[in-house]
DNA sequence: AACCTGACTTCGG
DNA sequence: TCCGAAGCCAGGT
């Protein structure tokens, strides 16, 4: 039979964004890393753009490793700040969240929490 | 097919 | 604290 569809690293990522829980946000490192690759944090960013703008990915979810906003002022931060803080985010004006109330943290993991 | 880029991350100086 | 370099994956040119 034909090899069972290897799910290509953007694939998992996909996957893995699709499941964080409302009023919660994740890091790039994060997701790379639930989706096989902690390094390949740069990959999602890539997967965003290509699905932000025609799929349902909560792209708004996903932030930089520091709590905070990687989007440009006037190029879609504030509109992901409006969306988190929609969903019971608290995001500052420049951009951050405070990852100790708001990373998503899937009990599968415990490294990056160190 | 090759090279370059991208909402990144992490370490070293 | 700021700057620069290396590393990952996939798509576009």
């Amino acid at each position: 039979m034909k090899e069972s569809t290897p799910k290509t690293f953007t694939e998992c990522a996909i996957d893995v964004i699709k499941k964080i829980p409302r009023g919660r946000v994740a890091t790039y490192g994060q997701i790379a890393a639930l989706a096989g690759n902690p390094m390949a944090a740069r990959q999602i960013a890539w997967i965003l753009n290509s699905n932000w703008k025609c799929d349902k990915l909560p792209w708004q979810r996903i932030i930089g490793s520091k709590g905070r906003i990687s989007l440009p002022s006037g190029n879609g931060l504030e509109t992901q700040r409006s969306l988190l803080r929609r969903e019971g985010v608290s995001v500052t004006n420049d951009g951050a969240i405070d990852l100790d109330r708001f990373q998503w943290n899937p009990k599968k993991i415990s490294r990056w929490q160190a």
